[in-house]
DNA sequence: ACCTGAACACCGTTCAAGT
DNA sequence: ACCTGAACACCGTTCAAGT
């Protein structure tokens, strides 16, 4: 977001940077541009299994991996609820499914939000982590407070100390995924 | 994040740009010994009930409204594992009650992983779209693409299309946990 | 309608110099 | 050790002018 700068855009496509204002109010207006016409091109429709609940997984599964393959788009499309049209028939496969699933249809739409902060977080998390790793002071810094941990007051995570890279590292999306979904389906 | 700058803080600390320079490496430095100083001051440790599940919520919800308090933190934060020293006893919590629910050390991490992504996701999602809330013509679209649905094409998003905006601006941030952690709990 | 140049009001950071 | 001033290499955006 910051690394796209409307000088250096200009100066690429051999132009001047005032060129560019006469296309685009600002460069907000630019990045959401540049949101909607990837969404477009990114967000293939996959196929759908018929149990609704894997629906959900596969829609939601969908979105994070188009998101995944281009994480500063994220940074721009935080933004309320995905909205960009392309996105639009993923959001109602997953707000289907939960319906189909016995939700009501607030619910189904209080349900989608949860994925979605989900997903949105799984990204933003994983990319920046990503990008602290270039400056990786930061991370000899985690592994000092870890080597550091004191057993007698934080005995769990003194436990898994020396693991925590490794495992932190792993891709776990679908089963946060699974797992969110099956919760949301347990009606209390 | 950016509204912080080096030269505004010396201007009104009645210093220079760069007598800052003297005590900080840079402002990546700057910002993450501002978020540890309000890790430290924020995160006060609430009284944990003896259920294991109902500890995991109060932790990560204690986590959450530290956060939402002053969302620009999560900017900073969105680093591997919300990495203050005064956030390690919240994961704690929330991994020992992960495991006394019956996870493994190495699920109780990942599970401790998928509630933070919610969690950070819930916070990052709705401070982007209260900061575009002021200039406020992203929203009129939103309700221009929601008036314009096909109810044939995206019927259950038209069944709700009125409603959205007042639904996923309720705050359902602990229905999703409770969902999620319900979910993780479930053994597969 | 579309583009330009110069300017404004900013940034973070480096460098050489001061006490 | 701590601070300063001037400078470097950038930003987004406005404004007045050109074709």
């Amino acid at each position: 977001m910051d690394r796209l700068t409307m000088r250096r855009l200009a100066m690429e496509i051999g132009s001047t940077p005032m060129a560019l204002y006469h296309h685009v109010r600002n460069k907000e207006e630019l990045l959401v541009l540049l949101l909607d016409d990837y969404a477009a091109r990114a967000l293939r429709r996959p196929e759908l299994p018929a149990h609704p609940r894997e629906r959900i997984v596969v829609a939601a599964a969908a979105i994070h991996e188009a998101l995944a393959a281009c994480p500063w788009i994220v940074e721009v499309l935080t933004a309320d609820d995905l909205m960009s049209t392309s996105a639009l028939w993923f959001v109602e496969q997953i707000v289907d499914g939960l319906v189909e699933c016995g939700l009501s249809p607030e619910r189904a739409v209080h349900g989608y939000r949860a994925i979605w902060y989900y997903t949105a977080g799984e990204i933003v998390v994983r990319a920046t982590a990503a990008r602290r790793r270039e400056g990786d002071d930061r991370a000899t810094y985690r592994e000092q407070v870890f080597g550091d941990l004191d057993p007698g007051e934080l005995p769990r995570l003194a436990q898994v100390a020396d693991r925590w890279a490794p495992l932190t590292g792993e891709d776990t999306y679908l089963d946060g995924l699974r797992a969110l979904v099956a919760g949301l389906l347990v009606i209390r």
